[in-house]
RNA sequence: GUGGAUGUAGCUCAAUGGUAGAGCGCCGGUUUGUGGCACCGGUGGCUGUGGGUUCAAGUCCCAUCAUCCACCCCA
């Protein structure tokens, strides 16, 4: 093997055709929701100044894609899409109408070990609402998050529901331990905060304090607005323990875990009233989410939810010479008119093989032939490659047939 | 950043320290205008890379790189 290979960077995907149309399937999926609920699209770029994510996001900076760029600028990939959009609200802020709703679909970079369900490159589908403070925006942000996930197919979602004002009197090191209360159990909590220099003692205290939290009224007026919107009572829950180590949320906080998908939460989101003062300057509250679609995609294949796209009626045109390409060419043409899907073979053969492999590869179910003797009576020959028939008809049945 | 496992043909994998193999794929033929099935034939490799031990290394040792998994953190 040469070892001038080159191959994808570590964390990096290629995509084939399978996935791919399989990722285009859960998209729409995502937009039609977003749509539906009145959030308006929109993007930010790839390349950002690094002091816009450098201290914002936890202390640990290393994750950053960031180099210099041909200006001798510090520049950072986009590291999430929260914190670009807190600046377009403070860069913008005489031009936006409050409350203001949007989505945002584009892919995250973060240099980190990659392993299941983690990538350097990840698509990330963020929905926020800016310029509300009340638990009612909250409340939409949490059932749009759930809503996405009914409509995806899923049968078991379940968001989990804290708010970070609960924790007031905790310290973060504390937070981030009890967050894995439910991986590492409570003596892994305790063990954990121990390493970070929390007494025995103390760190019970915490864990208890936490076990015994009970529901505030923000709490409250998000389960109510759930269950109003009509979502099954298993499909959210009070869950005092998640923490969600985001050093940037100040509310309710929450995440959306699939029963049957281990590797953990398909998506998280926060209040963040403070953020983009810290960015900008400006006062804008928000709160929204962010929304791993790649693990959500693994979830909804894992679970089949995916529907397999055949290429049951797909044609293929063969291609025999010059002469009877031109015929071809007027045909496909009328035929994709129609809308119908034709792929035409970018080589004329008069070796048939080549083609009608090339077809069963594809599984395309039509291979029109239009060879000399077709051309010589003015009329083609269809083969359905599933049953193996092949008739000889006038173009004008063909298009009857086939559409 | 820490720990573990694994690197052999395009793919999935074999090979008590002693001549590198199979299945699938790919190409060709049985069919010079017909795929999928069957049969026949062929293509395929500096065993990730660099050192070391040995008469002899795919196999043992060291290093390095890559992949996967777990931790950390997160989506």
């Amino acid at each position: 093997m040469s070892n001038k290979k080159i191959q994808t960077l570590k964390g990096f995907r290629d995509i084939f055709p399978k996935e791919a149309k399989k990722r285009e399937w859960l998209r729409s999926k995502i937009i039609q929701v977003f749509e539906r609920w009145g959030y308006k699209p929109f993007e930010t770029p790839t390349l950002e100044p690094l002091d816009l994510f450098e201290g914002q996001i936890g202390e640990d900076e290393k994750l950053f894609y960031k180099f210099t760029d041909h200006g001798g600028r510090n520049v950072a990939l986009r590291y999430d899409q929260t914190v670009p959009i807190c600046r377009v609200m403070g860069q913008y802020k005489g031009q936006l109408y409050f409350p203001f709703k949007r989505y945002q679909i584009q892919p995250a970079f973060r240099a980190e070990k990659p392993q299941k369900g983690r990538y350097r490159e990840f698509l990330q589908c963020d929905a926020d609402i800016f310029g509300v403070k009340s638990p009612y925006a909250d409340a939409e942000v949490i059932a749009l998050s759930l809503d996405i996930y009914k409509e995806i197919g899923f049968k078991n979602p379940k968001v989990l529901i804290n708010d970070r004002t609960l924790f007031k009197d905790i310290p973060y090191e504390a937070i981030v331990a009890i967050d894995k209360l439910e991986k590492i159990g409570e003596k892994g909590v305790i063990r954990d905060m121990e390493k970070k220099d929390i007494d025995k003692s103390k760190a019970q205290e915490y864990l208890d304090y936490v076990a015994n939290i009970e529901p505030n009224d923000t709490i409250q007026i998000i389960l109510d607005y759930l269950e109003s919107y009509g979502f099954d009572k298993s499909w959210y829950e009070f869950d005092p323990t998640i923490a969600r180590s985001f050093s940037y949320s100040d509310g309710p906080i929450w995440e959306v875990k699939i029963k049957e998908y281990k590797v953990g939460s398909v998506l998280g989101g926060e209040r963040f009233d403070n953020l983009t003062n810290s960015i900008s300057g400006v006062d804008v509250p928000g709160t929204g989410f962010g929304l791993g679609f790649d693990r959500t995609l693994e979830a909804a294949d894992q679970l089949e939810l995916i529907p397999i796209g055949d290429n049951n009626n797909n044609i293929l045109m063969s291609a025999f010479d010059d002469k009877t390409l031109k015929k071809s060419l007027k045909i496909v043409n009328k035929l994709r008119a129609e809308g119908l899907t034709v792929d035409i073979y970018p080589n004329p053969s008069r070796d048939f093989k080549k083609q009608f492999k090339y077809a069963d590869k594809n599984g395309y179910k039509y291979v029109i032939i239009l060879g000399e003797d077709e051309l010589k009576n003015n009329k083609i020959s269809l083969k359905n490659m599933r049953k193996g028939e092949q008739k000889l008809l006038d173009i004008d049945d063909l298009l009857k047939i086939l559409s």
